[in-house]
DNA sequence: AACTAACTCAACCGCTCAACC
DNA sequence: AGGTTGAGCGGTTGAGTTAGT
C-alpha cells in the first residue's frame, strides 16, 4: 500500500492519540502542496495534520469542522477535515481487507440498497462509506471483465425470500420503504396489477443485467460482432464461468423474445388502455420498471422527467440520447458500452426523477429485447431465404447439432443488440448428442423461467384479467401454467413431428423448473408461505396450482 | 530489468439537504 | 420566502502499488 496508507495505519495502531505541538503546526502548514497566499492545503495528509485533527477533535468533538480550520492552525477546508477523520482517523475504524462476511454483507446490501454507500456503512460497524465503495467498484470492474455476475444467484434468492417475508407484496406502498430498489417509483398511481407478479422475481433480474453477464452484454448491446460475452470463450471455459454464475442466464434472453414480440404487438394497445388511454408504448416504457436489474434500470427509477431518465441521470455517452434510440425496430441502434454499463449498475435506485416508467423513450434492456424481438421477425424471412430449406424459425430447428448452431447464429442477427444471443441459448443448453436437458441444464434455466413467468403472467392480466388465483374465490385454484413452449414462442417450435421429441424435452424441462424448482406463483406470499404448491403434469404440460389454505 | 496494464485507495469535487438567519 | 452555511453523500480522479509480459 501507498505511504499515505501505512502513515494512517501507523497512526492508529492502539488508536492512540500523538501530541500536538507548535512544531507539529508548523510542519502540517508546511507541505509541498501548501498553497501561497492563505488558500487551504489540498493533497495527502501528513502525520502532522493528522496529529493535530485527531487533537482537535479529541478536544473539541466531531462537527463544526469548519471551525478546525480557523482554530487548530490546520490549512484544511472543513470538508477535507471531516473525510480525514471519518475514512482514516476515527478510532473505531476497523482497517485491513475485508473479511468474506463483509464481503457478502456489502454484496447483500448492496442489493438492497444500490450505490447507497453511507447507508451500507452504517450497516458495517468500523467500515466507511469510502472504503465500501472502491471495493464495490472494484469488485464490479474485476467482474465484469470476468464475465461475472455482480449478484450470486443465492443473493438473488435471499432478497427476494426477504422481500417477500417481509412485506405484502401485492402493493408498492409497503414495498418501497423497505427495498426501494425493488420498487417503479410510487409517485405514480400504477394499477398494481400490471405490476403485481413483476415484482416478485425483481431481484432476479439485477443479475441477468448484470454488466458482467453475458445477458447483460447481450441485452445492452455489445456492438462487437461476438455480442455475447461469454460466446467468446471457449466452451468449456463459458460453461465452467456460466456455472459458476447465474445458471441460464447466458443468451436466455432470446427465449423470451417471441414473447415480448408478441406483447408487443397485442399487449401493449391493451396495457395502454388500463393505463388510461395514453399511447405509450408498454414494452418500451416499461423496461426501467418492470425489468429489474441495475438499480439504475430497476429499482424504482421509473418516474425521471426526462425521457431516458437513467442515461441522462447518468451522463451515459450520447449513444444515449434520444436521437440515438431505437426509433423503429428495423434499426439497430447504439446501446450502452460496457462501461456505461457499469455506470448504470451503480447507480442508486432513488436518484432518477420521475415517470419516466412511461416514457414513449425509455430505454434499455428491455428495448433490446423488443428489438431483438423484431430483428428475429425480421430475420425470419431473411434466414429462410438464405439457408432454405431449413426453417428459420427456431421451433423448426432441432436442437445440438452444427448444422443448427450455424442456422441459429443466421437467424440471431450479428448486429442486433442481442448479438447472438439465440445461437447462445442453444449451443450453451442444448447438449452436443441429446435432444433433452439433463439437470444441470435444466437448472441453467431456472432464472429465465421466473422471467418468463412474470411477462407471461402480465399477458394473462392483459388478455384474461387478474390472474385466477387472484380472483378465485375458492380456495384451489387451477391454473393453467405459461407452458413452456408458449412461453418460448410456440412458432418458435413450430408443428414439426420431426423435432417434437426435442420440444417435448425442453418443454417439460422448463415446465417442470417453472413448475417445482422455482416455487413461487400465485401470489407471492402464499407461494413463500407454502401455501401455494405446483406440480407439473407433462401429461398435459399443465402447471398444476394449488393454493393449500 | 524494464515496461505496461490493472488495481487500490485516498482525496477531491459537485451536489443536495437541512438548519438557520 | 429567499439566501447562506454546514454537513453529508456519491462520483470521479490521480498517485502509488502490484502483477504480468
Amino acid at each position: 500500500m501507498s505511504d499515505r496508507t501505512s502513515e494512517s495505519e501507523d497512526r492508529n495502531v492502539g488508536n492512540g492519540y500523538v501530541e500536538v505541538d507548535s512544531s507539529l503546526v508548523e510542519e502540517a502548514s508546511s507541505g509541498d502542496n501548501m498553497a501561497v497566499g492563505g488558500l487551504l492545503k489540498k493533497g495527502p495528509w501528513t502525520s502532522a495534520e493528522d496529529a493535530i485533527l485527531v487533537d482537535y477533535v479529541n478536544k473539541h468533538g466531531e462537527g463544526n469542522w469548519n471551525a478546525v480550520q480557523k482554530n487548530s492552525g490546520l490549512s484544511r477546508c472543513g470538508k477535507s477535515c471531516r473525510l480525514r477523520w471519518a475514512n482514516h482517523l476515527r478510532p473505531d475504524l476497523k482497517k485491513g481487507a475485508f473479511m468474506p462476511d463483509e464481503e457478502r454483507r456489502i454484496i447483500e446490501l448492496h442489493a438492497k440498497m444500490g450505490n447507497k454507500w453511507a447507508r451500507m456503512a452504517a450497516e458495517l460497524p468500523g467500515r466507511t462509506d469510502n472504503e465500501i465503495k472502491n471495493f464495490w467498484n472494484t469488485r464490479i470492474k474485476r467482474r465484469q471483465r470476468a464475465g461475472l455476475p455482480i449478484y450470486p444467484p443465492d443473493i438473488c434468492l435471499q432478497t427476494i425470500n426477504e422481500n417477500n417475508s417481509s412485506q405484502d407484496m401485492s402493493t408498492f406502498a409497503t414495498a418501497d420503504t423497505a427495498y426501494p430498489m425493488l420498487l417503479p417509483n410510487n409517485n405514480l398511481e400504477i394499477p398494481s396489477v400490471e405490476f403485481e407478479y413483476l415484482q416478485v422475481n425483481q431481484p432476479l433480474y439485477p443479475s441477468l443485467l448484470d454488466p458482467g453477464s453475458g445477458l447483460h452484454t447481450q441485452a445492452l448491446g455489445s456492438t462487437s460482432s461476438s455480442g455475447f460475452m461469454l460466446s467468446t470463450m471457449h466452451p468449456v471455459k463459458r460453461l465452467r464461468e456460466s456455472e459458476s454464475l447465474l445458471p441460464g442466464f447466458s443468451g436466455v434472453v432470446s427465449d423470451v423474445l417471441p414473447v415480448f414480440s408478441e406483447y408487443q404487438d397485442e399487449g401493449s394497445r391493451k396495457i395502454a388502455k388500463s393505463f388510461g388511454g395514453s399511447s405509450y408504448d408498454y414494452s418500451l416504457s416499461s423496461s426501467s420498471c418492470l425489468l429489474p436489474g441495475s438499480h439504475a434500470i430497476l429499482n424504482g427509477d421509473c418516474s425521471s422527467s426526462e425521457p431516458i431518465s437513467w442515461a441522462t441521470k447518468l451522463e451515459l455517452p450520447s449513444i444515449q440520447n434520444s436521437d440515438t434510440q431505437i426509433g423503429n425496430w428495423g434499426t439497430p441502434s447504439p446501446l450502452p458500452s460496457l462501461e456505461s454499463v457499469d455506470t448504470l449498475i451503480q447507480t442508486p435506485p432513488n436518484e432518477q426523477a420521475q415517470s419516466n416508467c412511461f416514457s414513449p423513450h425509455n430505454n434499455g434492456l428491455l428495448e433490446s429485447v423488443l428489438y431483438e424481438s423484431q430483428a428475429l421477425k425480421n430475420s425470419k424471412n431473411y434466414s429462410s431465404q438464405l439457408t432454405s430449406p431449413v426453417s428459420a424459425t427456431p421451433g423448426d430447428v432441432p436442437f445440438g447439432t452444427q448444422e443448427n448452431d450455424a442456422e441459429w447464429n443466421v437467424y440471431a442477427e450479428p448486429n442486433s443488440p442481442l448479438g447472438q444471443s439465440v445461437a447462445s441459448v442453444f449451443s450453451e443448453y442444448t447438449p452436443v448428442s441429446g435432444s433433452s436437458l439433463d439437470d444441470a441444464q435444466a437448472a441453467k434455466l431456472l432464472p429465465v423461467s421466473c422471467f418468463l413467468i412474470d411477462w407471461f403472467k402480465v399477458k394473462q392480466e392483459v388478455e384474461w384479467g387478474p390472474t385466477c388465483c387472484e380472483e378465485n374465490s375458492q380456495n384451489l385454484c387451477q391454473m393453467v401454467s405459461p407452458r413452456p413452449d408458449m412461453l418460448l414462442g410456440s412458432s418458435w417450435y413450430g408443428s414439426s413431428s420431426e423435432h417434437g421429441k426435442e420440444q417435448s424435452n425442453l418443454t417439460d424441462a422448463i415446465g417442470a423448473l417453472l413448475c417445482e424448482d422455482f416455487s413461487y406463483d400465485c401470489r407471492p406470499a402464499d407461494a413463500m408461505a407454502g401455501t401455494c404448491s405446483r406440480q407439473w403434469d407433462m401429461s398435459s404440460s399443465i402447471c398444476q396450482i394449488s393454493e393449500n389454505h
